[in-house]
DNA sequence: AACGTATATTCGCTTAAACAGATGCGAGGT
DNA sequence: ACCTCGCATCTGTTTAAGCGAATATACGTT
């Protein structure tokens, strides 16, 4: 079960909270479109989404080769609160600025088909 | 300046997060009353109210041989909120519901007349 | 000035957690 | 069957941060 302390931990890392931050706008991203918003390894990335799934934070959809995160959909309403407020409290950041453009501009996402335009199979 | 980050770094800490739990009760309590309350060393104590300090979470002020802390009076609303969910996710909590009532029974806390009706001087 | 109380700081140690790099594993595609 | 790609995990190392114990400082009282 998720308490305060837990989700504390969860985002004390500047990784992991980079990765909820994008969360926060896009919903579901797979482990490589974390791992080129954020500039980092993947082996860090896919160490730190296991960690906030092992908390709770957030849940896995593997599909084909590809794994997507998203916020948890369970998350207690303090939570989501708290996520909301450090989001609020993170306006106009660099970073997470930075990383969410950098994610607009990644070529080829998996899921996105090349027109922009898709539909559901 | 407190950001989300250094706020979660604050918080994250448990000694921390009692102590500013207490203050969302109490407004004002001087280290022997932090000390009574969680039965933690005054060294212990003292340290982390001081880096609560550093981080602009809490405010300080000598009165006499006392030295009072209470939550900063400026915290950005975000950071209010934030501090806010995470009481609100710790409603019930053993530990922090046996600090609040370790200070209500503890004996002579400074600042407190002994019979309980308190006059400015 | 000497003492007691309240608080702060220093020191050396220990531990939790993040890191890089290498490797393992599962899903498709040819 | 082989290869590639996306993701996960392992190993050894490094670092940040908390801890207890001792000591220092500040204030008030006598």
């Amino acid at each position: 079960m998720l308490t305060p302390e837990i989700l504390m931990k969860s985002l004390v890392d500047e990784t992991r909270l980079r990765c909820v931050m994008l969360l926060m706008a896009e919903t579901e991203l797979c482990v490589c479109e974390f791992g080129y918003a954020l500039g980092e390894p993947q082996p860090k990335i896919s160490r730190h989404l296991g960690t906030l799934r092992e908390h709770g934070v957030v849940r896995d959809r593997r599909a084909g080769q590809w794994v997507y995160y998203s916020l948890h959909p369970e998350l207690p309403p303090w939570a989501a609160s708290m996520i909301q407020a450090v989001a609020q409290g993170l306006q106009g950041s660099e970073t997470h600025q930075g990383d969410q453009e950098r994610l607009w501009t990644m070529p080829d996402r998996p899921g996105r088909c090349p027109t922009g335009v898709c539909e559901t199979a």
